[in-house]
RNA sequence: GGAGGGAUGGCCGAGAGGACGAAGGCGGUUGUCUUGAAAACAACUGUGGCAGCAAUGUCACCGGGGGUUCGAAUCCCUCUCCCUCCGCCA
């Protein structure tokens, strides 16, 4: 959410901000408009409602002078005033939900140096690491792969819960559980961040908190018995850690870090990614999650993604840095860096890490403050938040870039402390070395 | 799932229709005293909205929402959360 007092006196801004995003709802006017109409009658329902209540207060003077008539008399004044005050409290209220409901549809507007452009085909790739995997054989994707050496079981994690729904199995759900696990570890003890063990279902105001509602609810599975929403990702439960506080003067920055599946219902997508476990309902994700001051934001951003790229560089997987164009920018971003890992197989530079820098946009949203200096007026934290990383496709990309002529897999020596020196993934049925 | 009891400022805790933005205590800040510290004493010490350059004024907030009333922390309805006991359960 935006602070209305810039909204305000940025009118400029604001609609050349809206232009960048190549966004033509975002009901800004609309909002401005509901505002000057909800000041207007702010301004005339607390007049009468001062006249209220010193004439009440009169009243009890009167009657503890035992003044019965004026008394009446001014009860009678004042029973008029309240049926106004009613009446302007009714049209405020159904301007002030209209104007939140406006306030929470317009997105974050973009940082200067997003570069410009309607859609994805602006977004910029700011640099590239490690060397794309050559082979001697036709290297094959991992919905091949996986199902060959029975490790990913799409027809029955199907036949279990429908389409995009897989199993893991064997050697693929050790090597999922292994990289989480490892991935955590390096956060917090190499990174300073704070595990956490989130939530996986939440209220609807955390997901307004994050931004998720109400323009994304397509996205989400809810359980409506219950009215619970199944978390897209960690941000929306670790994000809302720290809703309605006001963060004591040296608190900041908290990171924190969380490992959760990730619930999505892709009906945007519908159509894409069918294949393999690139796009799917649920997946595990390792997030990272920053509240920080102001002040920090672009090198906190800078450090987060860079956490990230630690991971991909220690597995020698080939990745590039891209800056998402204006178009391409999600709802709650300010600025937002794409990780994408090349994945040999399906010949795709696939997205493993979405780093963001949000302001104070969730913020405000979600109600977290922090006290600058001890005694000051509270202010709005900036939140951040990346993945590090998105494990289906991290495997996607460990398999097939790591296959062998035969089928096998070899996967890469950082991970030998943690398998137990197991590198290899066989067939079935094939003997070992 | 059943039966009860609760939610008040940073924390503890009073308040039960009018002098209550809220006693008292703790904590915090500042000052006096002191070579310094402690103690003691004193003052200050919540969050927002609106108007204003500002000083300031005003409105709202006692878990959330709605209602009764001239007037609600206080009465009524409802939701959320917490606690106790019983049942069930990893």
């Amino acid at each position: 959410m935006l602070d209305i007092r810039w909204m305000r006196e940025n009118r400029q801004a604001l609609a050349e901000a809206m232009v960048k995003l190549n966004d033509q709802e975002a009901p800004w006017e609309l909002a401005l408009e509901l505002d000057e109409r909800r000041r207007e009658l702010l301004q005339r329902s607390e007049g009468l409602r001062e006249e209220r209540n010193t004439g009440s207060k009169q009243i009890g003077a009167l009657f503890r002078e035992k003044k019965v008539d004026e008394a009446n008399t001014l009860k009678q004044r004042m029973s008029d005033i309240g049926a106004e005050i009613a009446q302007l409290d009714e049209q405020l209220r159904s301007v002030e939900t209209e104007f939140r409901d406006a306030m929470m549809r317009i997105p974050n507007p973009p940082d200067s140096d997003v570069p410009v452009a309607p859609d994805e085909e602006g977004n910029v790739v700011l640099s590239q690491w490690g060397e794309l995997p050559q082979f001697d054989f036709s290297p094959q994707a991992h919905w091949d792969l996986g199902p060959q050496l029975d490790i990913i079981d799409f027809e029955r994690g199907v036949a279990a819960s429908g389409s995009r729904f897989y199993f893991l199995k064997g050697a693929g759900a050790r090597l999922q559980r292994v990289l989480s696990n490892w991935f955590l570890d390096v956060h917090v003890n190499e990174h300073g961040y704070t595990e956490l063990y989130p939530p996986l279902m939440v209220r609807g105001h955390a997901m307004e908190g994050t931004g998720n509602l109400p323009k994304f609810g397509d996205n989400l599975y809810r359980d409506a018995e219950e009215d619970y929403w199944f978390i897209p990702t960690a941000e929306v439960s670790v994000t809302n850690l720290h809703r309605d506080e006001i963060l004591e003067p040296g608190a900041l920055p908290l990171y924190y870090v969380a490992s959760t599946p990730c619930f999505r219902r892709e009906k945007m997508s519908a159509g894409q990614d069918v294949r393999g476990i690139k796009r799917v309902h649920q997946f595990q994700k390792v997030e990272m999650v920053k509240f920080v001051e102001p002040s920090t934001g672009r090198d906190e951003l800078e450090s987060l993604t860079q956490a990230a790229e630690v991971l991909l560089q220690r597995l020698d997987l080939p990745y590039r840095r891209v800056a998402i164009a204006t178009g391409d920018l999600s709802f709650v971003a300010s600025i937002k860096y794409d990780l994408e890992v090349w994945a040999a197989g399906c010949q795709e530079w696939l997205e493993v890490s979405s780093c963001s820098l949000f302001r104070d946009f969730q913020a405000r949203r979600a109600n977290i403050r922090y006290r600058p200096r001890a005694g000051a007026r509270p202010e709005f934290v900036y939140t951040l938040n990346g993945s590090a990383l998105a494990l289906p496709r991290v495997i996607i990309a460990l398999l097939e870039n790591n296959q062998r002529a035969d089928g096998s897999v070899l996967l890469p020596e950082v991970l030998s402390p943690l398998l137990g020196g197991d590198l290899e993934i066989l067939p079935p049925g094939a003997a070992g070395p």
